[in-house]
DNA sequence: TTTTGATGATGCAACGATATATCAGAAGCC
DNA sequence: GGCTTCTGATATATCGTTGCATCATCAAAA
């Protein structure tokens, strides 16, 4: 078996030395025709791939991005990702994906091997407890990074949400379908995104002088939305519409109106938040308040490759609006 | 602002060498514990982590690995990925995630990328047309691999499911229900899961003395599986029950059925396949075939741990069976 | 007093690439 | 011929670690 491919062993093949190798391999310098003829054969032949680990090393350079997401198996992140991705690999940017559940303590040890491992970039909805040690770390290290729907320093770029907007613009459709009990439901902690939302849903709660606001949480699942559903009815079974944390509660939630014998859009009014491919194709279809997750990807992945760029341009924030979708699950009240 | 940290800037905060710093770092060799805490608090002090592609380039050791996935947003990969992650965190790795959306180009060039960054392992879901020329890549460079679902290379250790087992097991059981029009449903193309997935169901039709076998692709997400759902209907209205490829195409078929104002389980009996959490909470509950998606992402971190532990073990395969789980959409024939 | 052994720390080379400077030879100009 | 200029290639130093061999010190043994 042959050994390990390296510069060293082309070089050898070829009849050349290291650094003409090197410049064959990225295309610099001065070369002949026929030299870099006879070096890309070699190195075909010899499955020759750069090491990239010490080509970064030496020219601080390194064209792999991390993509730090607080839960995996969000629809909604993939098809954020999906976009960014796109952008970046276009650019020759290699992306990978990291999942902290959320979890604070694991996310500090993953961006710490990630700075370890000398990443060129960070893409990241940071975990709701994130650390200032963690904070620091990414400062110390001057790693480019965009956060993502959370915004938590404005030492980095971020791009998000209009959320309390998007809440208000919720809360004040139901109110003009005829609404009076409207509650907020989802979400755990006061993580900004939801004290954002919370906030829109209680001005537009306030601006209506609607019924006074009832704010139910729950982890952002179907099975979660569901049980916590029936427990909303028990508690007050007043509420006639609710705008939810995201769409997985919403869709959780019809499917505990349901299991109640209720039907979501006519017993119960009910909004989600992100449009998921899910909400569209559930039965019945979810109301909900859509951004574009792929244009969104893509924005972000923008602001990521203008930050390596520039490193020393001050951060910048971008945030988009929320449109609302009606669909199955809101309409007038009974 | 102070410069990037690196041994040789702890050293000289520390007032002692770099490779004494390198060993309490790494905690190996003789330190005495003076010298120990002296250099603890430097590190410390400068946010010192260690740039582990120096480390691995030195030592050839590098606890990182990739899980590539054919289909990102899939939620059973989701927590197949989560049971393997739980395994490699504790041994140190950290692991990161890429999505080749089953594009063997695109897979091609992250893996060409994954090997250029040195690795130290890879678990993956090989994409659909994986060319011979990224199996010899693998090869050549010695990455410890595993392959999941698909076995396609002999050379590879392979995690999978018995899938002609599982699908014969479905279809027996509607078989048992008085169904004698069973169809399947769901997957594109001739990959080998799908293949073995319609021969176990061949297989039962066979020795059943069943309907003709009628099998419809579809692409495997919830949208694609209801419209496909309507076109079946169409085309084969006397089949009655219908063995799915995987949990969304057979929640799209429900879709699709309810959209035709029929109702899965009593007018049509569908059989899933993953046992993702959707499969419990939608209504109605979809019975499928699961496979516990936790168990397979740690006995897939197993394997890779033994294969980096003894890179010269012939390849191993392992199969693990899918159990029937009755919920709401198989019922008798009517 | 010299030898031995353990302890704790250091010096040096190497991993595989890139940046910078240098150099041989051909060509151009007066 | 002597001088510069340009082309195509090479020599050397360096990135931040780790492996291995070495070394100074001091206590215990000969």
């Amino acid at each position: 078996m042959p050994a390990k491919p390296t510069l060293a062993s082309v070089a050898k093949a070829a009849g050349v030395s290291i650094p003409t190798v090197s410049q064959v391999m990225r295309g610099t310098g001065r070369i002949s025709e026929q030299t870099r003829k006879k070096v890309l054969q070699a190195a075909e032949a010899l499955h020759y791939v750069t090491d990239s680990r010490a080509a970064s090393m030496r020219s601080g350079e390194n064209r792999e991005i991390g993509f730090v997401l607080n839960q995996f198996a969000n629809p909604f992140n993939a098809e954020v990702v999906s976009g960014a991705v796109e952008l970046l690999e276009a650019e020759g940017y290699l992306v990978s994906i990291l999942d902290t559940r959320d979890d604070a303590d694991r996310q500090g040890r993953q961006l710490r091997d990630f700075i370890r491992n000398g990443r060129g970039g960070l893409l990241w909805v940071p975990a709701l407890e994130t650390s200032a040690q963690t904070l620091d770390l990414l400062r110390t290290h001057r790693v480019p990074a965009v956060t993502f729907l959370r915004h938590i320093s404005p030492d980095f770029d971020h791009v998000g949400i209009r959320n309390a907007e998007a809440t208000e613009t919720a809360t004040n459709h139901l109110a003009d379908l005829g609404h009076r009990h409207i509650a907020f439901f989802g979400g755990t902690g006061m993580n900004p995104v939801r004290k954002d939302r919370i906030a829109g849903y209680q001005r537009a709660v306030q601006a209506r002088s609607l019924a006074a606001p009832v704010i139910w949480p729950s982890p952002d699942t179907k099975r979660a939305g569901m049980e916590q559903m029936l427990k909303l009815r028990d508690a007050h079974p007043e509420v006639t519409a609710i705008v939810c944390n995201g769409d997985m509660v919403a869709l959780g939630a019809c499917y505990g109106l349901m299991r109640a014998g209720l039907e979501p859009g006519r017993d119960v009014s009910i909004i989600g938040f992100d449009d998921t491919e899910d909400a569209s194709v559930a039965i019945p279809a979810l109301s909900t308040m859509a951004v574009s997750p792929k244009k969104l990807g893509r924005r972000l992945a923008r602001t990521l490759l203008d930050r390596i760029n520039d490193p020393d341009m001050p951060a910048t924030v971008s945030e988009v609006s929320a449109r609302f979708i009606a669909r199955e699950t809101t309409g007038p009240v009974a």
